[in-house]
DNA sequence: GCGACAG
DNA sequence: ATCTTGTCGC
């Protein structure tokens, strides 16, 4: 991660600098897709100043996360809606760099360009390690849109100042949908579609949801 | 001014 | 995010 801003004002300055740098679209064939990454952040307490994350990478052939680092820090950034990345993001690099696999497409826990400013902490991710990567949030930062059918599969846009920022889609029968936005070089139908070949079983995709698990489990016995 | 507001 | 008990359903 580069320098933390000192406010909430320098953090805007710099987000409407970091987003002319994310780009929308294929850079990637998903049939190519085998590895994906995924990172989620647990914090210790309830003062919350110390935070852990951790990066696995999920094969998407054999169902298995081939690996997963783990990173601890101080947590210095307060969380803002709409400034989350500065919050997590030093953690969350911390952890991505003693990783050894080649991961194909990321996937992150909040919104990719589903965002005030086009810059959630999905696209962020993104960009700062220029690979290609996706915003998987479970409840809705901006937005708005229609009622989503019941049934897996099924979504409706999500629009924010008359343009599309993402798809509501529904992963499982029956349960909340998840927001889901392009981070970085991928498309919306390439996120959408990816975020569905990764949901086997649960609502959350897989790469996320062993993260979450995972980062839990380190930070309940750290 | 008032309400909304990822994790 | 975190703090928490019971409860409904496969």
């Amino acid at each position: 991660m580069h320098q933390l801003p000192n406010d909430p004002g320098e953090a805007i300055k710099l987000q409407n600098e970091v987003r002319k740098l994310v780009k929308i679209g294929g850079y990637i064939d998903i049939a190519s897709v085998r590895l994906v990454g995924g990172v989620d952040v647990a914090y210790l307490g309830k003062g919350a100043s110390q935070a852990c994350a951790v990066a696995v990478v999920w094969d998407r052939l054999s169902g298995e996360v081939l690996e997963s680092v783990y990173a601890q820090d101080e947590v210095i950034f307060p969380y803002i809606p709409g400034l989350l990345s500065f919050r997590e993001l030093p953690v969350v690099m911390k952890a991505c760099e003693g990783l050894s696999s080649n991961v194909d497409v990321w996937m992150v826990d909040g919104a990719g360009i589903a965002h005030p400013r086009r810059l959630g902490i999905a696209a962020h991710f993104g960009v700062l390690l220029d690979r290609p990567s996706i915003g998987v949030a479970k409840s809705r930062l901006i937005g708005s849109h229609l009622p989503v059918p019941r049934s897996k599969g099924s979504w409706v846009p999500l629009r924010h100042d008359g343009e599309v920022v993402g798809h509501v889609l529904r992963t499982r029968n029956d349960v909340k949908p998840l927001y889901i936005s392009p981070g970085h070089k991928v498309s919306l139908r390439q996120a959408v579609e990816l975020v569905l070949a990764c949901c086997t079983k649960y609502r959350l995709p897989e790469p996320t949801r062993m993260a979450h698990n995972l980062v839990e489990r380190y930070a309940h016995f750290s």
